[in-house]
DNA sequence: CGGAATTAAATGCTTGTGCATTGAATGCAG
DNA sequence: CTGCATTCAATGCACAAGCATTTAATTCCG
């Protein structure tokens, strides 16, 4: 059994998240003062419709923890892209909606999100070259 | 064109990375006092004998800052898992050499690294199942 | 040779993150 | 209904990371 496989493709895999992540806080902070976890869970907002997510979705869903994501939601409020909700069945719980400036922002940053991942991940996927 | 692919590959990518890094992060942590960087650094300058390196060298290696990677190399220094060396052709530059107590450590380490990622990372990589 | 531009690494500062704790609301058992 | 354990989110705290700056040594060019 060699380990070498493995740890070849975590040592890849490390190296496609740090070029890619760090060309995406540059792109879309530079351009759209997004940090790339704020571009995540407004991505992954804007996906559905009626928009209203738990805390502890989003943070499963952008791999943060809980104060990690409850703080990045309060700058996202802060900044009107995002609005907190009483929720009434459960009044400890609370509803994080996206914001109609928030989609406009999304909108806005996605071409560049996905310019950058086509740019920075296509290399490995396919083999393009002949 | 389909940008999903590249979408959902990069998603893939996040949810693999941060699966890895916090189960390493937990295992290296409790059993050996290491965190991920601090292994990886470790782990990179075990490979070869002579290990003599350059603060930069190593920051590119483990992708991370020339500062965060100045600060890491202190920690590690203090914990006399490495030392600093003067170099003598550039005496801006620094070398950085891993200790006796360093080697031992990082092979303390390496086989819960090693497992972790066999755990961690082997469900996706070749199809097992018949 | 001597001064300007460059490079290596360290440091000040700010910020985002995780862990642990807290506070509030709910659920469950007696 | 009362009290205890559980759960959701927010907050205190500590720390690692990046950016910008500093300090020191080297290189380049006149």
């Amino acid at each position: 059994m060699d380990d070498t496989d493995v740890v070849d493709s975590w040592r890849e895999l490390l190296a496609r998240h740090a070029t890619t992540w760090c060309a995406l806080e540059r792109e879309l902070g530079d351009k759209h003062g997004l940090g790339v976890s704020d571009f995540e869970v407004l991505d992954h907002m804007a996906e559905s419709d009626h928009g209203k997510y738990r805390v502890q979705e989003l943070a499963d869903a952008v791999h943060l923890s809980q104060s990690a994501l409850s703080r990045l939601i309060s700058r996202l409020e802060k900044a009107g892209l995002v609005c907190r909700n009483m929720c009434a069945e459960d009044r400890r719980g609370v509803f994080v909606q996206i914001t109609e400036d928030g989609r406009h922002r999304h909108a806005e940053a996605l071409p560049t999100h996905r310019a950058v991942l086509n740019h920075s991940l296509a290399p490995t996927k396919p083999s393009l070259a002949p």
